[in-house]
RNA sequence: GGUUUCGUGGCCGAGUGGUUAGGCAGGGCUCUGCAAAAGCUCCCACAGCGGUUCGACCCCGCUCGAAACCUCCA
């Protein structure tokens, strides 16, 4: 994929890093302009922390610059609100429905509670909402049929009510390990006792449909019995019915890579008989003080807590765009460190970028110029807005681009200072700069400016001018103060205690 | 134990076989009633040891150190 409308520069087509083939390869979509992207979202059964804000954010980066590459993108990320098993201890029950039975609440109630607190918190992060959103629970029909499938074909069977895959049948014509690089005959070695392996032929055969014990709160008829989906089930389900049975870019988190995607890929390729995902994208973990943050771990910080400061890690609150900059300056591929330190460096450099872009919109390049060219200086310029396209063309080095940004701010300034110089460079120079560093902001970054809402406080300021001037009796001024509140559909209101404000009715 | 990744300046964080990443912090200068902002500028690097090369932070090997995955997790 090419940059469109750029004359000057040369810039490479993008490239995208592969996890199947571990390289980086040319981004060719399969049916362009269109461009299917699916993500797995999150599990909705407790609040979102940091770790699901990068792929929430990244991805939608991606999204964006494909938009502005000139694709047609169908954004696909699910929500699951049933079926992956909890942790060691759990014996094969369902999140949600623990969850549930610990707030003494209807399942569902759990669902909708989280996801609309998912919404909220990733809407102040400026993600944009997926074209689709599909739940794991609105599509158990599909994802029964999808067992059934596999159970026709061969590659599963069934054991005491619940379905397995055959990984060593499967195996005998596919690749199983193909994403993770795993062997099988090491994860045979290495695989731990788990509730319901003696059902199980082979140890490393997963779950396509589990039966649900007498207190499982989720649970639905099948063929087999009453029970609830596998744990990989839903993403292969819900990803073929919107993006086909291959798609472009299948995204996610690198933790995520084994099992779950390469059960995903074994169940479509049983299934379907061909590979469901062309690009497999993986982002890095966040750590915490060099070390993974993990719900199981008890060291997360979650958004909400970001956004309010409200965590024993955090020195002060953080806003949402603070955050969005913080994941975006760091390359999806690497871990990201969360610091205090970091944060705040983070903010003061988002809001660096910010005062430039409102400078920016107001700058015009003049009528009549009159300077002589700096071709140095024009150099420069176009190469800061080369080298940040070839940044994003490059797997979407958002901190290339971000640091191009900050490049690009000093001319900015420069020009606000001394307008005079803006004729200095050619005028297309200056419309490039212009228009590309607010696209890139706020199109591609989908960085915003988050106006202070202390609204409140500028107010109380002026009023107390205004009282001070009527106590010198300096009438000038107080009218003057009056007439901008009248401006802005406001009134003063003198008090016998004070003075106070109203809207204008 | 197996697999994989990484080790960059006070902190965060890019990148490359020979040329400034960037941000934050710190020093100096300009501007300035004070302060701030902004501009200019300086400082501080590529874990260690070998090898390949005219030349390596970047390639190869070893050592040390860290992390992730192998089990629900973004």
């Amino acid at each position: 994929m090419r940059i469109p409308h750029q004359a000057e520069g040369f810039i490479p087509a993008l490239k995208v890093y592969n996890t199947l083939t571990r390289e980086k390869v040319d981004f060719e979509p399969i049916n362009p302009p269109f461009v299917g992207i699916y993500l797995c979202g999150p599990t909705v059964y407790n609040l979102a922390h940091i770790g699901n804000a990068r792929p929430a954010v990244f991805f939608d980066v991606v999204r964006r610059y494909l938009t502005y590459l000139g694709l047609k993108v169908r954004f696909v990320r699910n929500i699951t609100d049933v079926g992956h098993l909890t942790g060691d201890s759990d014996e094969g029950e369902d999140k949600i429905s623990k969850q549930a039975k610990l707030e003494q609440i209807e399942p569902m109630e759990i669902v909708n509670f989280y996801t609309q607190k998912y919404h909220q918190v990733i809407d102040k992060l400026n993600v944009l909402r997926p074209s689709i959103e599909p739940t794991a629970t609105g599509h158990i029909v599909e994802q029964i049929e999808l067992v059934q499938k596999i159970l026709d074909i061969g590659l599963a069977y069934v054991s005491d009510g619940s379905v397995y895959f055959d990984v060593n049948k499967y195996r005998m014509k596919e690749n199983y390990g193909e994403l993770s690089g795993r062997i099988l005959e090491e994860l045979l070695e290495t695989t731990r006792e788990l509730e319901g392996q003696k059902e199980k032929k082979n140890s490393a055969d997963f779950a396509l449909w589990k039966k649900a014990n007498p207190e499982h709160l989720m649970r639905w008829n099948s063929p087999w019995g009453e029970g609830f989906p596998g744990w990989h089930l839903e993403c292969t389900a819900m990803s073929t019915k919107y993006l086909g049975k291959s798609f472009d870019i299948h995204g996610g988190g690198l933790d995520l890579m084994f099992p779950h995607h390469e059960c995903e890929i074994a169940q479509a390729k049983a299934a379907y008989g061909e590979a469901p995902v062309k690009y497999w994208m993986h982002n890095n973990m966040v750590t915490i003080n060099g070390t993974k943050m993990g719900k199981s771990l008890g060291n997360f910080i979650t958004i909400e807590d970001l956004f309010s400061g409200k965590n024993e890690l955090l020195e002060r609150s953080y806003s949402p765009m603070t955050v969005r900059f913080f994941i975006l300056q760091a390359h999806y591929r690497s871990t990201l460190d969360f610091s205090n330190d970091a944060l705040l460096a983070a903010q003061k450099a988002y809001k660096r970028l910010i005062n430039a872009l409102m400078i920016v919109k107001k700058l015009a390049y003049p009528l009549h110029p009159k300077s002589e060219i700096d071709e140095q200086n024009d150099e420069q310029i176009q190469g800061f807005c080369d080298t940040m396209l070839k940044g994003m063309q490059d797997d979407f080095n958002t901190a290339i681009a971000i640091g191009q940004l900050s490049n690009i701010v000093k001319k900015i300034n420069s020009f606000y200072i001394n307008p005079e110089t803006i004729d200095t460079i050619k005028q297309g120079t200056f419309e490039r700069m212009k228009s590309l560093y607010q696209t890139m902001i706020e199109d591609i970054l989908g960085l915003e400016e988050e106006k202070s809402d202390n609204q409140e406080a500028f107010l109380r300021a002026l009023l107390d001018l205004y009282a001070e001037a009527k106590e010198k009796k300096e009438y000038a001024t107080v009218d003057k103060i009056r007439a901008s509140f009248k401006n802005n559909n406001l009134i003063i209101k003198d008090l016998k205690n004070g003075v106070d404000w109203a809207y204008q009715e």
